[in-house]
DNA sequence: GCGACAG
DNA sequence: ATCTTGTCGC
């Protein structure tokens, strides 16, 4: 299915999407070097429904910014824990084709396998390109787990009946811990070696963050919502 | 029924 | 997520 088509879903028939899509999932270890890493995230005004896409691609481990792209979208589909991914993919996805190149990992703001059903942002976004996809989220979404110490790169696993599902890693001193899980093509423990890597002194990790920061330049030098300008409906 | 609930 | 200044703590 065509992310476009999303924002069409109804809840039960994303739920089912989910469902099938979570049979493809692959966790494994990356094989191939990485040379390049990218972060994605969106940002919107609370009463539109355009949403601010952009990825921000970086060199690695050296972590140089190498590229950016961006794409401003619509979407009806509301914000639904859960669900999360029905709303951002499609913004995120443009961005994506946008890309001159591909980077060898994406990090983006939200959960991969600490999902319900396994089917974070993360690990929906991994399928849909095939691409090697980290999750990294700044609250719990599912999975139990004891308080990692307040001591820096300190790990504390996330499970679910069992089942080992991410890590709670204390990515800076005295702050909240942040959520890593693997969305697709990767492991638990390379996503988290590979964020690691990716801490420069903040509780979020540069691609992420940086993807944050651009989104939401862009969003306020747009200005309010300029649907028609953009000619989006035509 | 009650509490939880990515962004 | 976004709305927003100052302010408490390391």
């Amino acid at each position: 299915m065509d992310p476009s088509g999303y924002e069409h879903l109804t809840p039960a028939e994303a739920i089912n999407y989910q469902n099938e899509l979570r049979s493809r999932i692959q966790i494994r270890e990356l094989q191939k070097p990485i040379k390049t890493i990218a972060g994605a995230d969106i940002s919107f005004n609370k009463n539109s429904e355009l949403l601010y896409a952009g990825i921000v691609m970086f060199s690695y481990p050296d972590m140089q910014v190498i590229a950016t792209s961006t794409a401003i979208s619509h979407t009806s589909f509301p914000y639904i824990s859960g669900l999360l991914a029905f709303r951002e993919v499609p913004a995120l996805f443009t961005a994506w084709n946008n890309l001159y190149a591909k980077p060898d990992v994406l990090v983006l703001d939200g959960q991969g396998i600490a999902h319900e059903r396994r089917m974070g942002i993360a690990t929906h976004f991994g399928l849909l390109t095939g691409a090697p996809t980290i999750g990294s989220a700044k609250s719990r979404l599912y999975g139990r787990y004891e308080e990692p110490a307040d001591k820096i790169f300190a790990e504390s696993p996330m499970h679910d009946k069992g089942e080992l599902i991410g890590i709670a890693l204390r990515s800076k001193e005295h702050c909240n811990p942040i959520y890593i899980s693997p969305g697709h093509n990767i492991s638990i423990q390379q996503s988290v070696d590979v964020i690691k890597k990716c801490i420069r002194g903040y509780r979020i990790p540069e691609p992420t963050r940086q993807a944050h920061l651009l989104v939401n330049k862009i969003r306020i030098e747009n200005g309010e919502d300029k649907t028609k300008q953009l000619g989006l409906f035509d």
